[in-house]
DNA sequence: GAATGTCAAGAGAGCGCTCTCCCCGGCCTC
DNA sequence: GAGGCCGGGGAGAGCGCTCTCTTGACATTC
């Protein structure tokens, strides 16, 4: 347990023979500093072993070069085998690593959690939040923006105040789906719909509105939460309402996967008696049994441009409100 | 952007009229101040807002109140739907919470990634670090404990200096697998092994062994890296050179689903023809055809211990150097 | 009533760093 | 040749907090 005694400025100052600011300057990289001074610091650096404190360097430069990704721990997408909070996590991460910046991780699930990630961040204790996957219209995003605490989320946030945010185009990749299944001859096309309070979930079932709408046909809805538990609920929701349905667009994959399982339990082939069609392009879409068809998301680039926008943002420069970024239909055997 | 001035401990002592020393008190929970003192000083936090500043409150305090968790990024088990990083995420983030410390998230994957992470973690700038399956000897954990760092990881560290760890009965649970194939009638049983620098990867195998060589089996061993596609990959080769075998153990979850469909693909009915028992127990594993076999780790219980044993050691206590959670197994219909 | 003890609260010294001055020396300009 | 300028480097003032030391007020004891 050597608490040895870390080198600090003075200290290579010292042996450099230079002063305390010299030695910050070549730290930080001026270029005011000559090449002779400059390689001496560098040795007395690496001789020395120093490594700056990063609380002395905050407590004067406001700055902590820290940024923390905030995501609903309750949302039972975290956790199960949706590669979304993952995806986001290793985006972001990899843009952080190129600003050097540190990546805190916030948990918000419950009341106690959130009421910590509010004081934290409103306590400037990072340099800019992102938020993944709100739920609801939480004030915390806007709370913040007001504050002139940069933020960014996923996904367009449902509160008052506009917040920058990066998503992807639901509607539109869904709208495919759905059309997909209609040019291939479906007729009866039922939905799984996410969540009604997050965005994800509102935008999936307009999309398919859009598609089924316009083109005359039956629309028939059964509400899941994204999880395997709730799509076999919807299914069998479905099927009890629409034994004759044709096809499933399910919002997320995990549903949709519950929906193959659960229409091959009530005898139906897919997609010969029905066609299935999920959302995300989770990595089990390709070993379900069929290999499932789905709208897939780029979810680590979603992460990645929500922290470059992020640290724009922190930089001061200003930003597009909104990015939306492409999804692309994975036609698999399922549908 | 209102960069409004934050209040200092400076300004709530102005207005509670007192002195900021006391206000320190206060505000860390010092019972050395009366009643009606404390009050004041409280009102005056809440009505200016006042919240500590961190960086400050390190520099002197020589703590950062936050604990670094390190994973390997390169390892495909992060992001695939492996809930392996997740669970010890959560795990942490749970006790981290309950500690009041913030949770800071590095993946190590590339080189320069795993330079980031050291420069950052023997920087002091955190109070404590916690690894997630580490690939090979990697020295970094025990150079850490020898600067007196608070270090713990899950799955005993195949490097030379002797660290605090968390793991799982590994031996134990496959034991337990593979003798009840044995039982059950099965005397051909293979299985796909995990990668060999990976604690996991070698006891999952010691403990096939364990259970075949005394039954005087034949040891049949083909390797993956706990990946589908590497799974795949094994069973074929499994195939080729045993096709009259009548179970695989494999080494994780992935590798089994992928036996799964691969026995499939092949006429051979599971687990009619071969049993199939796979290491996880991740959620998918109860939606395969047919629902897999597994033993199940508790790997929430992973990180909640390995951070609670990091914050004894932070706090200053001794700890035992190892800690072994049970593993369970979980029988569904694949064998 | 003086001496001693006790406990609440204030004073002040830094923690390690950045950054704004300021100085000094060399070179250019007229 | 003198003044001005510029660029490299040093001095020193904090950033906001904690914590030791000290003081002062009051209770206790003989």
């Amino acid at each position: 347990m050597t608490t040895a005694q870390r080198p600090t400025l003075e200290a290579v100052a010292r042996r450099a023979g230079v002063s305390r600011a010299t030695v910050s300057r070549v730290v930080n990289g001026s270029t005011t500093v000559g090449e002779p001074i400059r390689a001496a610091v560098r040795r007395a650096v690496s001789e020395l072993g120093y490594v700056p404190n990063l609380a002395a360097r905050s407590l004067v430069t406001q700055r902590t070069d820290s940024v923390a990704l905030v995501m609903p721990e309750a949302a039972a997408r975290v956790f199960s085998d949706d590669q979304y909070f993952p995806g986001i996590i290793r985006g972001a991460a990899q843009e952080l690593e190129a600003a050097d910046k540190q990546l805190v991780l916030m948990l918000a699930g419950s009341p106690a959690g959130h009421e910590r990630v509010e004081r934290y961040t409103t306590g400037r204790h990072v340099d800019g939040v992102l938020f993944a996957s709100l739920h609801g219209a939480d004030p915390l995003p806007g709370r913040l923006a007001r504050l002139g605490i940069p933020v960014v989320c996923s996904g367009r946030p449902l509160g008052g105040t506009p917040v920058p945010y990066v998503d992807v185009d639901h509607i539109g990749g869904v709208h495919r789906a759905v059309q997909h299944l209609i040019d291939s001859g479906r007729r009866r096309i039922a939905t799984i719909a996410g969540p009604q309070d997050m965005v994800g979930g509102i935008e999936r079932l307009t999309g398919y509105r859009a598609a089924i709408t316009p083109a005359g046909l039956p629309e028939w809805v059964a509400y899941g939460d994204f999880t395997r538990e709730s799509g076999v609920a919807a299914t069998w929701q479905l099927l009890a309402a629409h034994p004759d349905l044709d096809a499933i667009f399910a919002a997320s994959d995990l549903m949709a996967h519950a929906a193959l399982r659960t229409l091959r339990a009530t005898g139906r082939r897919v997609p010969d008696d029905v066609a299935v069609i999920g959302f995300d392009d989770i990595e089990t879409a390709a070993y379900t049994d069929p290999p499932l068809s789905t709208v897939r998301q780029p979810i680590q680039e979603i992460g990645r441009r929500m922290t470059r926008q992020l640290l724009r943002l922190a930089a001061g420069e200003s930003i597009e409100p909104a990015l939306v970024l492409p999804t692309e239909l994975i036609l698999r055997d399922s549908g």
